[in-house]
DNA sequence: AATGAATGAGTTTTCATTCAT
DNA sequence: TATGAATGAAAACTCATTCAT
């Protein structure tokens, strides 16, 4: 009767689509929160096409968790800072690191879920068992470069590293709520939130920084 | 007027249990998908009586985030440190914030949770709110004996040098599950666990040290 | 508001009337056919009551199940029959069973379905386990004091003679739809039907008849 | 236009594999049991092939139950034994009529399912309505036949002298399920299966057997 | 303070069927 | 003939909550 037919979206268009809207209320609402109705509404299909193309809740949510992963590739690209001084790469790895998880609340709150759940949805995801983290050979290869050219000390083990960048700029965000009630300050107020960046460089920094520096 | 008396458990008795049960199942399932069903079961006692002592799942969760901070008190308690050097004293500070976190996942995986939800069911809440946070007075104490002493830079925010620490402690434990399966190492590993908390301490200790420490 | 309060009735009320909806509905529309709504609704109750009383679906088709073969039991004590000469007593039996299951088609619709199933419905039923099956052992008695009195052959193995009978009685019951179509004839016609229940008395007396039979 | 053509399988040889897959799922699972998903994957086809061929599951099923009646004809060639004494013939029929069934168990099933649905999916079945059931003329000559040879009774019917036959060979393996969970024993055991075909024998030549039998 | 049973609304999931290509 | 994707209706099951006692 009329041209402009609305059914069948392009190829993989309603399977994305799902992904997105289920990604939104997953990061809402929490896994068991999550409704599969809402989610369908969002994305604008009906139900059983998640059944179609997933094959049921838990599915789609491990899909989302791997289109989260993927999204940290992204920003592990973004980590590499070629031909500069060791100090100055790692002040940027950093801020990027951190900027990279103000700016993503979303990744964050999945990643959460994903713990609470025990990370039962990505166990035994071949494309994540796979996954080569490279964060850990960026940070390693810093390091190294760092303690050849004397500003680093020795030794130091890139995942531990990792882990004191990270758990600041995710902990900031995944956490933010309850200290607002607790200590009544809103971790995310920019002019705070800049404190907050310079500090984890600062620590981080001292903390590599050797205990007898080059006298340069 | 017959044999077939009810019987009653100790006053507070079925209310004390109700709580430690949804303690274990929220803790376990996260707020939705903790079921009513389970923790009046491992309560042994019956539904009606959830929404006799509280009123509904939502008060349930919340007075169950009221005992978790609650717990915090205790944790408080013991990091008071009196009359040592105000680097030990930190030191200790921050042992004492690792072993308590590492000790207790429980209030971790509740935190999170409450987080997840934006922190709605403490909102608002009359105890918390009255609550002065203990540990932001202890920091802060210890921080100024530190400069004063010599021994610390001066002008940390407390508060900032409190997320260092817990964000470190926190997260090491509630994002364990996914850190295991992408980096393949388990932060819960003992002999780990022995040089993340070493590496807690010395960064700390480190971002406070001045840049030109005393000559003694 | 007014007196005439519905809700609540006795004690094991919904739970039997569930009962003997969901046996109407499961005979008429097999295991998968039937509907928890129609059962519900026939029963004047909700569905969750079904899961309350027993647990899933397929408990319940094995309560109606359970329900059946307790139908047994009544048939079973209609078979004794005490002081007539062996001949009359296998005349009764063959007859009352012929009758039993003329009567009670919903009986036989609901085997053939726990057929269909493989019984696994019933497989594992501590109840059904535990039944001794007592028509095998008033066929036995039977079959032995017919000897004695010299009017039944020896060696007959009373479970394949309560096949003999039960087979035909059973079949012509539970085949009867396909004959219909198949041979134009209608088994439960009743002066056909009548034929047929002689039949049954006749062939299995013949059966039975020694080969050389007394000389009274 | 494009070199990307669907693959045509022969003539008929999708029709083919669908009725195929549909009698193994239809008789595996009951018709409302069996699901067309099921069907089309164990038919490597696709679902629309279902409607294009065969128009609706139940037509489908209807189909599934004309295929099983034509191997009834299979069957019915297999009774006919000429030349020999009528006895003899009668007990060849007997053993076949049982083999046939014993070697048929989905045959039985599908059948068993028909009647479960009052044998609807059958009724006004032209292919099934102009058969004339060839075993009640095979029988029915038999029977004749033995009567002017003086080794049968006279007056027998046909369709009751197949119903005892047929009863006995079908349900054996009709409910042998549940005969073996209510009886501990199973009818397909191979021992007591012959047995139960002898049985079958006797009981139907002894039905035949005339009062007084030709002194030959 | 306690219980067994009930309720209504909602949850995930399934299914036969059909569309566009 | 054949396919991948889509649809609408309904299926079984769950859940927080409340009633009558």
């Amino acid at each position: 009767m009329d041209g402009s037919q609305v059914r069948h979206n392009g190829p993989g268009r309603t399977r994305a689509s799902i992904l997105g809207a289920a990604r939104t209320v997953f990061a809402e609402k929490g896994y068991s929160g999550a409704n599969v109705n809402e989610i369908v509404t969002l994305a604008r299909t009906t139900k059983p096409m998640i059944y179609y193309h997933f094959g049921s809740k838990e599915l789609l949510f491990a899909a989302v968790l791997e289109d989260v992963y993927a999204g940290m590739r992204e920003y592990e690209q973004s980590l590499e800072v070629a031909g500069t001084p060791a100090a100055d790469a790692m002040r940027r790895l950093v801020e990027v690191t951190f900027d990279y998880h103000a700016a993503h609340p979303d990744w964050i709150r999945l990643i959460s879920i994903a713990n609470i759940h025990r990370a039962k949805h990505i166990d035994g995801s071949p494309t994540l068992a796979s996954r080569n983290a490279a964060v850990l050979e960026i940070v390693q290869r810093l390091l190294l470069r760092g303690a050849a050219e004397g500003v680093f000390r020795d030794g130091i083990d890139p995942l531990h590293l990792h882990l004191l960048i990270a758990s600041f700029c995710f902990y900031r965000v995944s956490n933010r709520h309850t200290w607002k009630i607790i200590f009544k300050r809103d971790l995310a107020d920019a002019a705070d939130a800049i404190r907050q960046r310079d500090m984890a460089v600062d620590a981080v920094l001292r903390y590599l920084r050797p205990d007898n520096p080059p006298a340069n």
